[in-house]
DNA sequence: ACCCTCTGGATAGTGGCTCTATCCTATTCG
DNA sequence: CGAATAGGATAGAGCCACTATCCAGAGGGT
C-alpha cells in the first residue's frame, strides 16, 4: 500500500505520517521508485503503536523514538520491557538534587517483602521519591510503607499472572506500556475511590 | 514588602508574579498608591502553593486558577477537596465517547467492599477507565479488580489515619494536592518495584 | 530637589512541542 | 496525456508558560 492508503488505514494525517518518517518513528517503506513506495502491516501496527502511546499513555516524541530505536536495534526483551517500564512511569525524571537518604526506605521494603534484593529503576526511583516526599515535609511511616508494599505486592502478584507476552514487537510495547499505564491508573482511581469512601465513613462516624 | 521583595522571597521572576496576577491566580496587593502596592504573607504562601501545584504536581495555569477561585470564593471544604482530587488523579478527563457499560464494574467493587453508595467523581471516572480498558482490549477480571480494591482498601485506611486538615486555605491545598500526587506517584512507584520483583522470581523459577 | 528605583498596565516576544501546510519536481497509473 | 501521488524541504500554526520591553507616574534616600 502506499502513502495515503496507509494514512487512511489508521486515520493519522498524511502529513503526520511524514512527520513521523521524519523523526524517526515509522521507518521508511519500501522504496519502488523515487517517487513511489510501499508499506506494509508492519507500518500499520507500528502507526497505531505510536498513536496509542502518544494519545493514550501520554509519551511524547521523544519518548516513543527512544523506545522504538530500542526496539528495532535489536535490544533483549527484558531491557526492552524495563526501559518501558521506566518511560511509562515517569521513573526518569528523578530529581537527585536531593541528598541522600540516610536510609533508603525502598531497601528496607525490599528486605520486608523478602523481594529480590537487586538494584533496578524501580527502586532507584522509589528512594528518590521517598527522599522528595521527606523533603517536601509530606510524612511516610514505615507502617504506611509496609501497608501500601503489602498491597502492591498482592497487585503485582495478580497483575502478573495474567499477562501474556506477544511474539511481535509492536505487539510487546503496545501491551506492556498501554497495560501498565492503565494499570496503574486504574489503580489510581480505586484508590482515590477508597479514600473517598473512608472519608465519608469517618465524617460520618464524627458527625 | 512590595513585587520585589515578594519575588525575592519565594525565589520567583517579577515578570512570573506579574503574570499570575495578570491570570488571577495571585490576588492583587493591597494599593497604596497607583504605582505601590503591598503584599502580605498570604501572597508568600499563595505563590509557594502555585509553585508546587505547578511544579511538583504538575497542574496547569488554568486548574491552578480554577482551585483557587474556588478557595476564593468560599467553597465549602469538602467540595474543594473533591475538586482537588478530581484535578490531581485527573478524573476530569473522561472520554465518555464509550458508550456505557452493561454492567458498570466499578459498582461492583463498592458493593463488594461495602463501601458507602453513593455517587462520586472518583467512581464515575473509575467506571469510565474501567470502559476504556475493555475497548482497548485489555482485560480486567473480576479476581483482579477484587485484588485491587482490598489493597487499596488498607492503603486508604492507613492513608486516612494518618491525616489532619490544617486552617489556612493554602495549606489545605497544599497539603491534600501534594500529598494526593506524592501517595499516588508512591503506590505507582512500589507497585513497579513488585512487578519487576514477581518478574524476576517468575523468571528465575522458570529459567 | 534630584535621580535611581519601583510600580501597574500593556503588549510583544521566546522556546518548546506537535503537528500541518505549502511548494517543488519527478514519475506513474489509468 | 493528465490527474494524482511520491519524496524532500521548509515554513507556519497553535498552544502553553513564561519572559522581556516599554511606558509614565510616583517614592524615598541623600
Amino acid at each position: 500500500m502506499q502513502l495515503k492508503e496507509l494514512s487512511e488505514r489508521t486515520g493519522v494525517s498524511p502529513a503526520s505520517i511524514k512527520f513521523y518518517l521524519r523523526e524517526g518513528l515509522l521507518p521508511a517503506g519500501r522504496s519502488v521508485h523515487s517517487t513511489r513506495a510501499e508499506y506494509s502491516e508492519h507500518h500499520v501496527s507500528r502507526l497505531e503503536l505510536i498513536q496509542s502511546l502518544r494519545r493514550v499513555v501520554g509519551l511524547n516524541i521523544a519518548q516513543i523514538g527512544s523506545l522504538l530505536r530500542m526496539a528495532d536495534g535489536g535490544t533483549p526483551r527484558l531491557d526492552l520491557l524495563a526501559a518501558v517500564q521506566r518511560t511509562v512511569l515517569g521513573l526518569d525524571d528523578v530529581s537527585t538534587e536531593h541528598g541522600d537518604l540516610r536510609t533508603p526506605a525502598g531497601d528496607a521494603v525490599v528486605r520486608f517483602r523478602n523481594w529480590p534484593d537487586v538494584p533496578s529503576d524501580a527502586r532507584n526511583s522509589l528512594n528518590a521519591h521517598l527522599a522528595l516526599m521527606e523533603s517536601l515535609g509530606v510524612p511516610v511511616t514505615d507502617d504506611l510503607l509496609n501497608a501500601y508494599s503489602q498491597a502492591v505486592d498482592t497487585i503485582a502478584a495478580a497483575n502478573i499472572s495474567a499477562t501474556t507476552a506477544p511474539d511481535d514487537v509492536n505487539q510487546l510495547i503496545m501491551t506492556a506500556a498501554v497495560g501498565m499505564h492503565l494499570h496503574g491508573q486504574l489503580v489510581l482511581k480505586l484508590l482515590a475511590l477508597a479514600h473517598t469512601s473512608h472519608a465519608i465513613r469517618r465524617y460520618e462516624t464524627h458527625a
